[in-house]
DNA sequence: GGGGCATCTTTACAGTGTAAAAATATAAAG
DNA sequence: CTTTATATTTTTACACTGTAAAGATGCCCC
């Protein structure tokens, strides 16, 4: 729809893909994340995909990367670099992208091999990862336990707020603004 | 194989079918979760499974409250009620059957409204939301924030287990017991 | 201009899920 | 025991899917 330059035989096809897949994944989820679909939504022929990308998990894998960056932007624009915030905007992420933030962490549908995703993951990761610890760690097995503990956590809490399994949880229902802070007091947890 | 009476036609083809699919799904894990391939497994017809699940999605969504069923035992089987031994239950579970435990999250393979399926899974919930919590909780919001805290860490874990992404985290390579001790310790940070 | 080549389409094929109709064996009724 | 009814399974058919292979198309660079 919106190509920036027309240039080859159909414009830069590869990111035209994209974006025809990604549009179908917050339509429809998931599930309509077929090849042909994505193609046909692209207005190209089945097969245009391949020497772009190989196959069904490439064109997957590319957009997987695709989040893991945006992921990584959101956590590295928060103004402070604490647990709550960063988890905040982990979690925020999940929420405002449930069908990529899914697929990013589907490993049957994805090519963790692939250099960018792989890339792309391990940055995202890291963000979490070195997050300051408030309790000073002995041995490295600790501070293992310790960055486990909180991206565990914030990954879980994220995938539970997606699920909407947070729901079961509370009495009233779960609005936006309750939903807020409910994750803003669960990450203040140590 | 091993059918208790072959009374019927085939004998029991229900419980058949779900054998199947379980071998299947800890052989090649969740790519070969097909209905053909299961019916196969089984000697049948491929739409032999039509009468007893109605598609596909039945008998994933069957499977899978087999999974939460087991979930629950495994955690009520625990000596003590602590989130300690009962997230290890949880974890253990998640590691030794990585393919069984993907399923029972996976929302577009599973029918979350069946009846079997909704009863088995909020069983399990239970058993991790009505653990006894250290901190006198003053709100709901509170007890609410509390009781996803343990769930988000526990089922985050098992995650990042079963993905192998702790490995990320710790110099040394992870050992089965040095993972057990990681999970330990990263349950008991409070 | 005219090869060379990346890009895209066409065609073909082996799989998939499942709806519909036909066959089969069990259970129930007389 | 025979006959009917019903539940179970198979056969058939069809619209899909991913992708390999071969053919067309148009851009780039020498």
């Amino acid at each position: 729809m919106t190509e920036t330059k027309p240039r080859y035989h159909h414009g830069d096809l590869p990111s035209t893909l994209l974006h025809s897949a990604r549009v179908l994944l917050e339509q429809d989820g998931i599930a309509a994340l077929k090849l042909r679909a994505i193609t046909r939504h692209a207005g190209v022929s089945a097969t245009a995909a391949t020497p772009h990308f190989g196959n069904l998990s490439g064109v997957l894998s590319a957009l997987a990367a695709i989040g893991f960056n945006e992921l990584t932007a959101a956590m590295s624009n928060t103004a402070h670099k604490t647990m709550r915030d960063i988890g905040l905007a982990y979690i925020r992420f999940a929420i405002a992208n449930p069908g990529l933030f899914t697929l990013m962490f589907r490993n049957d549908s994805v090519d963790r091999t692939t250099p960018d995703l792989k890339n792309a993951s391990e940055k995202a990761l890291a963000c979490l990862a070195h997050l300051p610890s408030d309790t000073p760690s002995s041995s490295p097995l600790d501070k293992a336990a310790q960055m486990a503990s909180a991206w565990a956590k914030v990954h879980g809490l994220a995938i539970l707020a997606i699920d909407g399994q947070l729901q079961a949880l509370t009495p009233q229902p779960l609005t936006p603004i309750l939903l807020e802070k409910l994750l803003a007091n669960t990450l203040s947890l140590k």
